[in-house]
DNA sequence: GTCAACAGAGTTGATATAGC
DNA sequence: GCTATATCAACTCTGTTGAC
């Protein structure tokens, strides 16, 4: 049998791993009684942990949420997880969290076991992320959405289109997707009466927020969606390419998901887009595959000039 | 340093009560 | 019927103190 502190510390590390306990399944664990799970309950309380307990069939003891954090009690595996994203957030794309994830890194690292210091310092060593140069998303921003999906309360925001247009949008956040290093909001579009994807760093939100909403069955994956939603996005320029490859093989080489349709065995066609045509142009050059553009003068234009600069330098 | 006495804390069992 | 809460009493263990 543990002593009285070590136990304390399993049951509170035993209430953080799960939602809902039973006394004899807390018991059963810490090879005491019902009594004496009690006891250590009420020890707890005193120290400040929320330790609700319901009575009935469908009872048990639960940790619920304090006035402050209580210390947290992480394996190996979950601190190790914890510090390796703290040094990303440091350096990530969300604004304003940089100094605070810091601090908090800087407290996790000092108590942190040699061992598993070592491991992390070892991901860290060995792993390269590139710098990101394109807008950041201020956390508060994202916190106010993230809270509006969880209370399902609508969500009002000013909202700056890809080509500068402003607009007031009424939604029902759903989900924030995090892909290509930007953040989108998946959300039902009130006026529009349809799922919209939007770009957070874009939004600008109302507050306060609400009235609240009953949520809607969410139409599938939503990763996925967004995923082609962003794959799909209003580009300035769009172009018809003919690809002389099978749609299997060009899917694989996409570095995003796009809409293929197969032409046969050995021809697929889709339709890429983006702001800027030379991009696009090497883009397709970097398929590796045979292609034909039908229409966009200014894809055509842009291939052209990529291919005689490329002649250039040979 | 060792031992006994003591106090206090911790654990357990039993029982009654209340909520679901 | 199952589970948590509250109370009381008995037992065990541990730490402290004082005598030798």
């Amino acid at each position: 049998m543990l002593d009285t502190s070590a136990r304390l510390l399993k049951l509170l590390s035993l209430l953080q791993a799960r939602q809902n306990w039973t006394g004899p399944e807390l018991a059963d664990r810490l090879e005491v009684t019902t009594r004496t799970i009690r006891n250590d309950v009420e020890r707890l309380r005193e120290l400040g942990y929320p330790v609700q307990a319901t009575p009935g069939v469908t009872g048990g003891y639960r940790l619920g949420a304090g006035a402050n954090l209580p210390p947290l009690l992480l394996d190996d595996e979950e601190a190790v997880a914890v510090v390796v994203s703290l040094r990303t957030a440091v350096g990530g794309t969300v604004a304003g969290i940089e100094e605070i994830s810091a601090r908090a890194l800087v407290k996790l690292q000092q108590v942190l076991p040699s061992r598993l210091r070592r491991r992390v310092d070892a991901l860290q060593a060995y792993t390269v992320s590139t710098p990101w140069a394109g807008p950041t998303v201020d956390a508060g921003v994202l916190t106010t959405i993230a809270t509006a999906c969880r209370d399902h309360e609508r969500l009002r925001f000013d909202y700056r289109s890809h080509d500068g247009d402003h607009a007031v949008r009424t939604t029902e956040p759903y989900r924030l997707v995090h892909t290509r290093r930007r953040w989108y909001l998946f959300a039902w579009d009130v006026e529009r009466d349809d799922w919209r994807t939007f770009r957070v760093d874009r939004i600008q939100p109302r507050t306060p927020t609400g009235p609240r909403f009953t949520p809607r069955p969410l139409p599938g994956d939503v990763a996925s969606r967004v995923s082609r939603g962003v794959a799909t996005a209003p580009w300035r320029y769009r172009a018809r390419v003919i690809v002389h490859a099978p749609a299997e093989r060009v899917a694989q080489k996409l570095p995003v998901p796009a809409e293929i349709q197969p032409l046969g065995e050995d021809r697929c066609v889709f339709e890429p887009g983006s702001d800027n045509p030379l991009m696009l142009a090497g883009y397709l050059a970097m398929l590796g595959e045979d292609f034909t553009v039908e229409g966009s003068p200014e894809l055509v234009a842009a291939l052209r000039t990529l291919a005689e600069r490329l002649l250039r330098a040979i």
